[in-house]
DNA sequence: CTGAAAGCGCTTACAG
DNA sequence: CTGAAAGCGCTTACAG
């Protein structure tokens, strides 16, 4: 007989109804002791609150947004997973949305496949606010959110229109760091291994790196044209830099895995020992980037800072805090490591 | 004027009732042109579809799986996320899903907060089904899911309770084709470097390995007690275990991860040359695995079957098909590379 | 401070 | 095959 109920849980959450019926008040009065700021006696509040979680009760999310038009629902659009960096920041967001009480939609896009059909759906959820972890998302996703009204917020990138938000880590002044550091090494012949070349992280560090060594009268690096942020491209183009110049002394890789990538190509195409040999460095300090046996010169992101503000950003704008179009840029850290020596 | 219409956008979402006026007809029968088994004339499902997509109508989730109990959202539950091979398991699963029409909620879990605090507000959106694909994740959280009805599904590790359901790649098979494929080397001396100890992979891998060598009259393996699946953990659990031993010729470890770490160990406190001196094979094959530095020996996971399998499962739970709990055991595929060798 | 009533955007018996 | 009505679980003016 309990059987018959049991089996059906699912049917049988206890609702607003439930809880009201059991503490003889209102519905109105039970979902009041709910919010921080209605109006309701504090003893009232307390009896609903403490009977509520007697009984199991929870308020339904989903019912709730259609009458308040807020789900609670963060967006997260990903897509190059291959880079260590982003399920990092993807977690640790996600853990610190959860402490504030939202909820994260995960939507992962793919270049080959429609993204637009992808955010589409996702809009369908009403999120309160959608954070964009990819790189090399076209802008017509972050278009589609705006229409709708929900707010945008790039992580990592940021958005060339004028109505969104971005947090990201100052990627210009990182390619200084490294121009300025390898120059102070002695260093005189530079090579540049670019990652996607749509990406803004690539363009932006490039640039730091390009117009820092220009500033303190060197030459040029030499640039290679850059297709995607995967170890097999950093090993590729490397493998062909090098062979092809050999009078490079210090390569500057936008990313991590490239910079990997480039290490074991100038070790097993080219023989190269590090940093003998050469000089490599990389930008994000993914975890790998300390493993004894990469111990990579790096620049690294300062990674809690941007999820801090992130999560700020995020939770102002779900609260529609009206704030002006903003972009946060944030200072990386040169961290030295056994990749990089003076060549003095 | 029109200007005040848009900037309310977010309010003025269009519904049901716009599009019925639109189209001079009655919400219920623009709602039933929406699902594919409803009674409705073919020309009425086409003009009502054909005028959704171009006013922009889509039906709200939220208001529909009030009612219908159905959210369409599945829930990901996720924690050992230093491992690479969960955020592509994550990614691909979760575009499997979107496919289909699915979203995908995520939980992020950490065993030093609350586990059950994450699965509850997952459980106030009322998936459909749960995917959990965290190997270390207590009962507790699949028992609270339970409790309301949602199915449960692990992936890469079986439940220990009797209701749910779980694909896996068959780790205990694995384990002794690495036992087989070893002693077939020659080796005589064997070393297994486990992960988290309470881990069904884990155990299931060394079991595996353990009762093969058995059955081969070899010596039991020697092994290490096992913390986490981190790469930290392989080197130094290697590093002790191989100083201590010096006769070993062949380490197994739970994972790749933990192999790679084993590498590094071997090679930079022993000074070990890998294979000459030490035979090392992994589990999972991650791409590092088939990096060139790496060229790990390894058992792969049938991934994309599994995720094939995930869906279906997941899929059908969703649509309440009964079916019975059930566990699908993917046999995986050993990966000759370069850390073995034969020493006959 | 509390309750009765209306309504969020949808779906689904129930009639026709 | 279509429409009017009720209702999913909640919140929020509006009275009191």
């Amino acid at each position: 007989m309990t059987n018959a109920v049991d089996k059906n849980d699912q049917a049988n959450r206890v609702t607003v109804r439930d809880l009201a019926r059991e503490l003889g008040m209102s519905t109105s009065t039970v979902s009041r002791a709910f919010y921080g700021d209605s109006i309701i006696a504090t003893e009232t509040r307390e009896r609903v609150l403490q009977k509520a979680t007697e009984i199991g009760y929870q308020p339904n999310p989903l019912a709730r947004g259609l009458i308040t038009k807020s789900s609670r629902i963060v967006g997260l659009v990903v897509s190059d997973i291959t880079n260590p960096f982003y399920p990092e920041v993807m977690t640790r967001l996600t853990e610190r949305l959860q402490a504030a009480d939202f909820n994260v939609m995960l939507v992962v896009t793919n270049p080959s496949r429609n993204e637009e059909e992808s955010v589409r759906v996702l809009l369908s959820y009403h999120p309160d606010v959608v954070v964009m972890l990819a790189t090399t998302l076209s802008s017509e996703a972050s278009a589609a959110c705006r229409k709708v009204g929900v707010p945008v917020l790039f992580f990592n990138r940021v958005g060339s229109d004028e109505t969104s938000y971005a947090v990201t880590c100052d990627n210009e002044l990182g390619g200084r760091q490294v121009a300025e550091y390898l120059a102070g090494l002695g260093h005189e012949c530079f090579g540049f291994i670019a990652g996607r070349p749509d990406a803004s992280t690539n363009v932006d560090r490039c640039k730091g790196f390009r117009d820092r060594l220009k500033e303190l009268g060197l030459s040029a690096p030499i640039e290679t044209n850059g297709t995607t942020f995967f170890y097999e491209a950093g090993y590729e183009s490397a493998a062909a830099l090098l062979k092809k110049n050999r009078n490079i002394t210090a390569l500057f890789c936008a990313n991590d895995i490239l910079a990997i990538g480039a290490m074991d190509a100038a070790q097993r195409e080219l023989g190269f020992r590090i940093p003998n040999d050469l000089s490599i460095m990389g930008f994000d300090d993914i975890g790998m980037a300390s493993w004894p046996s990469r111990s990579l010169t790096t620049i690294r992101q300062p990674l809690s800072e941007m999820i801090d503000k992130t999560t700020e950003l995020a939770l102002g704008l779900a609260r529609k805090d009206g704030a002006e179009r903003m972009v946060v840029r944030l200072p990386g850290e040169l961290i030295e490591r056994n990749t990089t020596r003076s060549i003095k």
